[in-house]
RNA sequence: CGGGGUGUAGCGCAGUUUGGUAGCGCAUCUGGUUUGGGACCAGAGGGCCGCGGGUUCAAAUCCUGCCGCCCCGACCA
């Protein structure tokens, strides 16, 4: 770059000089949130809310196929309902806000607004369950909940936010255990098929589960600078919530059982894992099955005759393919400026069509993450589009993948695994003895984390490198947000 | 809750040290010329300088109390 003009506007903060910032400048200028009066809640503008109904729309469909119906749960929860389950309420009392008073009156018990729906979902389970021909409940709600977060930022923590969550009922552990893992997959492959995220999967060491799970796995993606994004989760909770909510049926053998229970949820956190895997300095970059608009055509020198003509059959061809196009025929703004506009909103790829191309009977195409920069026929454009998008997915996927590899490193000793920590973030490989001592350690003193305990293990060694203790499991280890 | 920063036009900022007519860029509006990487000319509109006290002939500027927001930690999707 040294020497050299840059070709587009200087805006947005260089990402490896401050993330963070970059982060706050891309959301900012591609008008994606914006901050509300009150701390911790952000208001979702259409461009940002476009990428979660996509997200949305993916899911839902992929729930029904597998059997889950949608249901609504209501806001408020008693703070009576709350408490009944031990181990959940000590996770999640500090974050909860509280509704006092009705009116000018206060309220004999006061209701919570809600920070997760197992509580009321597994109250009314209770009612409603009676005979294990009812079973399995697959049930699955889209809703807002509400946490108390001290440090918040758009998408990543914010103290509302969107999500969805599974909440299913079985017969049988293995059922549950199933149905647990199914959804995980479904995750992981909307991460890849819609997003071209990729992760790494596994199950959270017990002191990082779900307040009030039997075991919690989860889908870690990996941001530009290293960190770890916890991108969804989902909860074996075993029969810890349905006993305490006494949620009982009568079993084939006449006796009376308790069944087994799931939960599992994304959020509109995704949308920070879109920003942050496959952002530039030039801003955002969206995967092209995702984006709202896929294509923008640029017209040159519109007044010239038949150059907007032209532009909009392009246009109109593309859309009757099913390609999502924008043709931004404004007189307002220059070429140059709309190349940029575009660029820094991450539309994945840009025609441009001018008297020359008209001539030549070609079109200009430039390919929003990777530069590139030529031209296809104008006879055929539709399907040379559709190609060029397909291969814009596969392309951002491979990218995302080998940034991965290339922040990976497997963990020899403490002293080497503190030094990279300090230095920058990474994805740490390493074997571990499996007790909490040891995490607690590594964590207060690298405020690193084990993200998970990986479904495809690595024989890395014998001992556990943070205290030599013989080794039980390869976990992957990172900073995280 | 600790540490750092910041609050002036819709947005981004200067002005505060040393008190004296509230400014710049972008955006907006009018008219015209332009269009292959953020075009140009001419004109116009827009302010409780975060809020409350105080000092002073005079406060964006000095003193004082409060509040908001951002970033970094601890807690968490």
């Amino acid at each position: 770059m040294a020497g050299k003009e840059k070709d587009f506007v200087k805006d947005i903060t260089d990402m490896d000089v401050d993330f963070a910032q970059w982060y706050t400048d891309v959301i900012k200028k591609t008008d994606m949130v914006d901050y509300s009066p009150v701390k911790g809640f952000m208001v979702i503008k259409p461009y940002g809310y476009a990428l979660w109904e996509g997200i949305q729309s993916y899911l839902d469909r992929r729930f029904k196929e597998t059997g889950h119906q949608n249901m609504y749960f209501p806001l408020l929860i008693p703070e009576s309902l709350l408490t009944k389950e031990k181990e959940h309420v000590e996770g999640f009392a500090p974050e909860v806000a509280w509704v006092t008073h009705g009116g000018s009156e206060e309220l004999a018990e006061r209701l919570c607004v809600r920070p997760t729906s197992e509580t009321i979902i597994c109250s009314m389970y209770a009612k409603w369950l009676n005979s294990y021909r009812e079973l399995p409940y697959l049930y699955n709600q889209w809703c807002s909940v509400v946490r108390w977060e001290k440090n918040t930022r758009p998408f990543l923590r914010t103290s509302e936010f969107l999500w969805q969550e599974g909440h299913t009922l079985h017969e049988t552990a293995e059922e549950a255990e199933r149905e647990t893992l199914q959804q995980l997959e479904i995750y992981r492959e909307m991460c890849s098929e819609l997003l071209a995220i990729p992760l790494i999967c596994g199950r959270k060491s017990e002191r990082e589960k779900f307040a009030g799970a039997h075991a919690t796995y989860t889908i870690e993606a990996f941001m530009h600078d290293g960190k770890a994004l916890q991108s969804g989760t989902s909860h074996n909770l075993a029969q810890h919530f349905t006993k305490a909510f006494d949620i009982k049926y009568q079993g084939r053998n006449g006796e009376l059982e308790y069944p087994y229970h799931t939960s599992w949820g994304v959020s509109t956190r995704l949308i920070g894992a879109i920003i942050m895997v496959h952002g530039d300095n030039r801003g955002l970059v969206l995967p092209p099955r995702l984006a709202p608009t896929q294509v923008v055509i640029v017209p040159i020198a519109m007044k010239k005759e038949g150059v907007l003509e032209h532009a909009r059959a392009l246009r109109d061809e593309l859309a009757a393919a099913g390609i999502r196009v924008l043709l931004d025929d404004s007189a307002e703004n220059s070429p140059g400026w709309k190349f940029n506009e575009y660029e820094m909103k991450g539309i994945p790829l840009r025609l441009e069509v001018g008297p020359r191309d008209i001539e030549a009977g070609k079109v200009l195409y430039s390919i929003r993450h990777s530069q590139e920069k030529a031209d296809i026929a104008r006879d055929g454009a539709a399907e040379s589009v559709a190609a060029i998008l397909d291969r814009i997915h596969g392309e951002m996927y491979s990218k995302a993948e080998k940034s991965m590899q290339e922040k990976t490193f497997v963990v020899e000793n403490y002293e080497q695994f503190k030094k990279i920590m300090s230095e920058k973030a990474g994805i740490a490989k390493a074997m571990w003895c499996g007790c909490e001592e040891c995490e607690v350690k590594v964590k207060e003193e690298t405020s690193a984390t084990i993200r998970c305990i990986p479904f495809d293990q690595e024989d890395l060694g014998d001992t556990c490198p943070f205290c030599g203790k013989p080794a039980k499991h390869m976990v992957v280890m990172g900073k995280s947000y």
